[in-house]
DNA sequence: TTAATTGCTTGTTAATTGCAAGTAATTAGT
DNA sequence: ACTAATTACTTGCAATTAACAAGCAATTAA
């Protein structure tokens, strides 16, 4: 347990993992759009430190020198079912909520298949795996 | 999402439920024993964070008016599965878990009834609720 | 009735964050 | 070919936060 906080124990390591997984971020820059707002400074050292601890890799976009692609590993991924479950609490608990009650409820009755659906649509879209 | 993090987006804080959740710590004294060295100022702050919150509650040790109680609401007790879910993590990636086998394997087999034991354990060991 | 115990608060120092500006590498436009 | 953008950073500094140490009020035990 010490070691997910060592590694997550951070609100912004969290936004970075949140926008690749719903956001499907996996540029510098569009996690500098994204993420409410994180120093250009924080982002640099969160991401090195994801890819460190191995949640993310780092490469090269083929299409685009100057570009960097960031993407999750399977470890990375592994923590999907923790998010989706946070997730599912603020829905219950935030009054400014912004998920449907067709997703609560889908999240309240097939949790398993939300996880599932969560995985693969980011495998999908992020071309590497 | 934002919501969590405003909440739990703090490593003491997390600590601080782990706590109560597994090893029944509901005084002061016993956070600041058991939490890996939580500074005194720290850990009154996040304990009146949480009071606010509505995750714990707060109330005088009727046997002892020195003392305080803290206690878990149902508010924090949702925050199990969530919980449950990162220790299932720690222990598939941390080299140094101490997480046993047979605990592993029933996270893997059985999370729902993990939830629900840790749930009841912890309503039956408060004397609250 | 003195000494502990418990749950804090108040400084002060050290570490971390946030902000602004700047830089190297690559690509796009003229 | 040359200039201007774009992207992914780094660096320096001010502001915020955390950690450490000490102290304090209320209650209880000796």
């Amino acid at each position: 347990m010490t070691y997910v906080l060592e590694i997550l124990g951070d609100k912004w390591t969290f936004l970075i993992i949140r926008d690749m997984l719903f956001k499907g971020c996996c540029q510098y820059k569009q996690f500098i759009e994204s993420d409410e707002g994180v120093a250009t400074n924080i982002l640099a050292d969160r991401l090195k430190k994801l890819t460190q601890h191995g949640l993310i890799t780092q490469c090269k976009d083929p299409e685009n020198g100057r570009q960097k692609l960031y993407h999750l590993t399977e470890k990375g991924l592994d923590l999907i079912p923790s998010i989706l479950h946070l997730v599912k609490w603020s829905g219950q608990y935030d009054p400014n909520t912004v998920l449907s009650n067709a997703i609560m409820q889908f999240l309240e009755g097939r949790f398993d298949e939300a996880v599932q659906i969560v995985r693969k649509e980011y495998l999908n879209n992020c071309h590497v795996h």
